[in-house]
DNA sequence: AAACTCACG
DNA sequence: ACGTACGTGAGTTTT
């Protein structure tokens, strides 16, 4: 049996563009309609694997349906730009794939469609019809298969229909049967109103009573009531209306099914449109050669011709090729290197290095640790005829060249902070965002091998070796030409402070974090370990036998299943597969049954089994310590991320999580220092929005919730209950957080109307805080960034969009970003101030760990005081606020004493 | 690879 | 009628 898919194209890039976020390529171009609809396609080609293809799209005509309706062009609005300009980009991109676009003047995507599916039926086809429009389900048959994309929250489930399933959710018996419901309620997207007064159920009913639009007229006098008036009043608009949504199935045009046959749509001429589109997943699926064709054809021009890499393997020759480079004109020396890790599991060994300065390119490829070294002062030896190394990434190595750390700039953090949410900052990526010359990826290059293990690839030919050296050449090329124009582009965005004497020398400081790592008490955690097991068995236990059978407790597929089906609790549908069983809907279980307290509890032990008791042995290194990743590169905000293991979530809020928290611990003769800012982002609001009330309240050392508690219950602070703090509390928060009504409801558990009145009560209590949020909105829809106190800058998207979801999402955004961003700028300040002067006054003491507000160190006992005073000293001087920054200081003997 | 859940600020 | 707090990373299951 053959098959085939037939796309609504306009139907479904609207879908696409609608449902995903918007999203540019680094020129501008709008791409998040055409990602969302080869998503869908590639989804599509998977499953149904069909032998023909066509995707259909209107050509607009006056003779169209709903352009004779004179409303619809009155009333539609204007398609946005954004939108309009990636049709012509998807035609280009599917005819690039091979695939059959379908398009004839005067006909619409419906009716070619409708012609197509009944023609291809008709020949014994299997027919698959996908459309983003309900209408199209008129089509559905026991052939013809209907399947609707519905796209939410950037991930899109698809729907199917046919005969039966068209029963089960309209309440009528043949799908062709939707017409006559459209001409009666209408369709409110395309603008028709069908008959007042009548909507879906109205509509369901008289047509299950009547079967037909006809028969409701036949037997008007059957239908009492309101709806008789109203049908007799709108019978004209309701014939109408049916004609609007018949689909046409005979139009006239050849069908060459040879020309809809499937091919192979990962072409050269698709991957070369890929690249450009910067749809970098997808490229991973295109074979080798389709990807070789177009590197070949790649011809762009240059601005710096680029000089061919010399390529020294032999140490003796490593110092005349640096003479060499030192004696070129230009201010930066690109570097690239290739780097392979040590067994100690945090070092990493440089085993290949490019330079290219001027017109001279270099890559040195070592043999042994003696030869890194040479490198290195190679490197210091430009530094010392004033050039400035430019790298990408080099935190990792950076203790390497600490002593000329403030000559160099690292490429990955300007284009970070140029274009911070990206997904990675690879030489590729920079040199493209910030100069538009297309490199190729290591993976492309490469597949499996890193650049280090291509490099030491030993075959007889020492092609692939070869190859890595010309590779990390293109690099250093790269970036020593992106080098002075992001340095630009800093410059204009007032970014370069924040750069040089921000995340600069933060990088230094992070990678001695990382090398102290933290120590931890292996065996108490095994023991934790194992006493969580027990635990867990038991309570494994206790809910198989109230549950009455034996399942797999992590899978929410089954747990779902045994709560909402085999004990029938309540508790509807909650994500897109299946049941929610997230810890507050089983909260919510406990009246109804015991098993969701021990569902709760079992999550709660295996949570602390799998990531922190188990999850953590496995990071222990050689040395007994931990050494995190702090990434400097990941967040929208600023702030710094931890992985590999991640320490900015060790457990604190659970007495059982605490326990974790206990086996971190000092080195021998140390203890922990811990300095936490207290309401750091809640005095940034007090201070940018200038609020005097609040202000005034942190001035005088006030308790805050307490007062907000007061102004807003409108009582004296005295008479505040736990439960009125707790929720101004919460009323705090949501305001960092851009709030909504509903949000804070869910939240604090009141009603949306309640939470309402919260948050009217505390805006009038605070007026400023009201106007500056209101500010921040209207700066980013009118810059499309928001922006910290310190000059970073977040982009806002879709403070313009048309989806009032997204739109609300974005102005949350712009009222959070300025707010937790500020906070992470200070943070880093304080650390970077805070480790300055511990080296000043030669003190021992260490950071190990930043936790957004929260600095932990590891110092000497004897210097325990002293490192204190510092700590405290240098976070609350890290900003000049109209509030006072406090700081609790503490000191212990492990991590939870010393919070 | 994506979805779900949950740990932290 | 929609379906919601801001920012992360990791482990497990499912596709």
């Amino acid at each position: 049996m053959k098959k085939i898919v037939l796309i609504d194209g306009n139907s479904i890039l609207c879908r696409a563009y609608f449902g995903i976020s918007d999203l540019t390529t680094s020129k501008g171009v709008h791409t998040n309609g055409l990602k969302g609809f080869l998503s869908i396609l590639l989804k599509l080609l998977d499953e149904e694997k069909p032998d023909y293809l066509a995707v259909a799209f209107d050509v607009y005509e006056p003779t169209f349906r709903h352009l004779k309706f004179k409303e619809y062009k009155a009333q539609r609005k204007p398609m946005e730009e954004a939108l309009i300009s990636q049709f012509p980009i998807l035609h280009d991109l599917l005819r690039a794939m091979g695939i059959f676009v379908m398009e004839k003047g005067g006909y619409e995507a419906d009716d070619m469609i409708g012609t197509a599916a009944t023609v291809c039926s008709g020949k014994g086809i299997d027919v698959t019809v996908v459309s983003g429009d309900k209408d199209l389900l008129q089509l559905a048959s026991d052939r013809i298969k209907i399947r609707i994309p519905i796209t939410t929250r950037g991930t899109t489930v698809i729907k199917d229909y046919n005969n039966a399933e068209f029963a089960a959710e309209f309440g009528l018996e043949k799908p062709e049967m939707i017409i006559d419901l459209k001409a009666l309620m209408g369709d409110s997207s395309d603008n028709y109103k069908g008959v007042e007064g009548i909507g879906k159920v109205g509509a369901t009913k008289l047509l299950q009573e009547f079967g037909s639009l006809d028969g409701i007229y036949a037997n008007i006098d059957k239908v009492k009531g309101a709806n008789h008036d109203k049908l007799v009043k709108g019978k004209e608009d309701a014939y109408f209306c049916k004609w609007l949504a018949t689909i046409k199935t005979d139009c006239d045009f050849e069908l060459d099914l040879e020309k809809l046959k499937m091919k192979d749509i990962f072409t050269p001429e698709a991957y070369a449109m890929c690249k450009e589109l910067e749809f970098k997943s997808l490229l991973g699926k295109f074979s080798a050669e389709a990807r070789e064709e177009i590197t070949n054809s790649n011809n762009v021009e240059e601005e710096v011709p680029e000089p061919d890499t010399l390529i020294v393997r032999n140490a003796s020759e490593f110092a005349g090729a640096f003479k060499a480079l030192c004696g070129e004109k230009g201010e930066w020396a690109g570097i690239s290197f290739a780097a392979c890790k040590e067994t100690d599991g945090f070092s990493q060994e440089i085993v290949a290095m490019a330079v290219e300065c001027g017109t001279k390119s270099y890559c040195f490829l070592t043999e042994s640790k003696n030869e890194e070294s040479l490198l290195i002062s190679g490197v210091e030896e430009l530094v010392n005829s004033g050039k400035r190394p430019v790298f990408c990434d080099i935190k990792e190595v950076s203790e390497k060249f600490s002593s000329m750390k403030e000559r160099i700039a690292d490429l990955a953090i300007a284009c970070y902070l140029l274009y911070p949410g990206k997904n990675t900052y690879t030489e590729c990526d920079i040199v493209r965002d910030i100069t538009g010359r297309a490199l190729p990826e290591v993976k492309e290059v490469f597949g499996k091998l890193s650049l280090a293990e291509a490099v030491l690839d030993n075959s007889i030919t020492g092609e692939t070796s070869q190859k890595a050296a010309e590779l990390l050449g293109h690099y250093a090329h790269g970036l020593l030409c992106a080098a002075p124009k992001a340095m630009v582009q800093l410059k204009e965005k007032d970014m370069l402070e924040l750069f040089n004497d921000v995340e600069m020398p933060l990088l230094f400081d992070l990678r001695e974090m990382e090398t102290a790592g933290i120590a931890i008490d292996r065996k108490a955690l095994l023991d934790y370990g194992s006493y969580l097991n027990r635990e867990i068995e038991k309570e494994e236990k206790k809910i198989y036998e109230t549950a009455g059978c034996e399942f797999n407790i992590n899978s929410p597929k089954q747990l779902g299943e045994v709560l909402f089906e085999k004990l029938k609790l309540p508790g509807g549908k909650k994500t897109k597969s299946g049941y929610s069983t997230a810890a507050d809907v089983l909260e919510k279980l406990r009246i109804e049954d015991p098993i969701a307290d021990m569902i709760l509890k079992y999550r709660e032990l295996t949570k602390l089994k799998g990531t922190y008791a188990d999850g953590m042995v496995g990071y222990i290194c050689p040395d007994g310590r931990i050494h995190t990743k702090f990434n400097q590169t990941v967040t929208m905000t600023g702030r710094l991320s931890s992985a590999d293991p991640n320490l900015q979530n060790i457990p604190i809020r659970r007495e059982s999580g605490r326990e974790i928290r206990k086996m971190f611990v000092p080195g021998e003769g140390c203890c922990f220092v811990d300095a936490d800012y207290s309401q750091i982002e809640l005095r940034l609001l007090a201070h940018m929005s200038g609020d005097e009330s609040l202000i005034e309240a942190y001035s005088e050392g006030k308790d805050i919730h307490r007062i907000t508690a007061a102004k807003v219950f409108g009582i004296d602070p005295a008479e505040v209950t736990k439960e009125m703090r707790s929720n101004a509390k919460a009323v705090n928060f949501g305001i960092i957080y851009g709030m909504s009504s509903f949000g804070l409801g869910q939240e604090i558990n009141v009603s949306r109307k309640e939470a309402d009145g919260y948050i009217k009560q505390y805006f009038a209590t605070y007026p400023a805080i009201k106007d500056y949020l209101d500010s921040l909105v209207a700066f980013a829809k009118k810059n499309g960034y928001a922006i910290t106190m310190f000059k970073r800058r977040r982009p806002v998207p879709d403070l313009n969009a048309s989806n009032f979801m997204v739109r609300q999402a974005g102005e949350r955004i712009a009222m959070n970003s300025p707010i937790q961003g500020t906070a992470a700028d200070i943070m880093k300040i304080a650390l970077i101030n805070v480790n300055r002067t511990l080296k000043k006054k030669a003190l021992k003491a260490r950071i190990l760990l930043q936790v957004h507000d929260e600095l932990l160190l590891e110092v000497p006992f004897e210097e325990t005081e002293e490192v204190k005073k510092i700590v405290a000293e240098e976070m609350m001087k890290a900003a000049d606020l109209k509030v006072k920054l406090e700081v609790s200081v503490a000191s212990g003997s492990d991590w939870e004493a010393a919070h």
